[in-house]
DNA sequence: TTAATTTTTGTTATAATATAACATAATGTA
DNA sequence: TACATTATGTTATATTATAACAAAAATTAA
């Protein structure tokens, strides 16, 4: 079975309203928006929210509890996601480094523990906020 | 000023508990837990971690908003962790690689971005799991 | 060693984030 | 068509975290 190519109706909603968005977006906020389309209950935005995480369409910035989208059209991104985060500003980046990928990729750690999926967030602050 | 050396007595009850416990403990779990001692309400659960994770005693998983103790003493690595984390059974366990730590410590992007912190969380299945 | 300052505590209330449980509708598949 | 799967709608509730205020304890400075 492969992986759904078609969103569904609050699916689309949700993700058009993050991709409108170049900075993450938190979920009540974007219930609070997407309410005027008839969306009127957190669960149907976590429900949409959850489906698109797992496609790779939008990630989670863990530390701060919000969604933003993913310019990056490989569908292996979504399982090894980097982001720099402005502890002023809070402004979010995404970030590819190849460099960096392949590290993280290829790390072994002594538990013999097979990884699937990673997430590295860090922390400093922009251009502009120095 | 240098950094505070000596614990508050809420402070310490909080983190021998999470010291106890080689896994990472909830706040509302480890709030049921120090009721006996006369803590009874979330926020002075969450005043003792905030401390404690500022003075890198213990470190959050952001993923799974959980507590841990940190086994290293050196204050740097409060600002720079690794865990890994079994999708399983959830397992924790922290990670203090030298060669990775140094790559993600040296990391420059393109942005003239400061970093002064990072988080990174690796997921997977541990042995036991696999 | 007092006075000022900072840190910690205690307390009540509430905000913000997220899921359970159930019924129904729409979609995809054999 | 029948079956299975996915998505929806809805109400209620669980979980995680902070605001605001008053007071006590510890620290620092004069």
């Amino acid at each position: 079975m492969q992986k759904q190519e078609t969103l569904s109706r609050n699916q689309k909603i949700i993700l058009d309203l993050i991709e409108k968005s170049d900075q993450p977006l938190k979920a009540y906020s974007i219930l609070f928006d997407v309410k005027k389309k008839g969306i009127n209950a957190p669960l149907q935005v976590y429900r949409a929210l959850d489906k698109l995480v797992e496609i790779g369409k939008i990630h989670k910035i863990e530390s701060r509890n919000a969604f933003i989208a993913c310019k990056n059209s490989k569908c292996q991104i979504a399982k090894a996601t980097v982001f720099s985060i402005c502890e002023s500003c809070e402004d979010v980046t995404e970030i590819h480094d190849h460099k960096l990928s392949e590290h993280l990729r290829n790390f072994k750690d002594n538990k013999g523990m097979k990884y699937n999926k990673y997430n590295l967030e860090f922390f400093g602050l922009c251009k502009k906020c120095i």
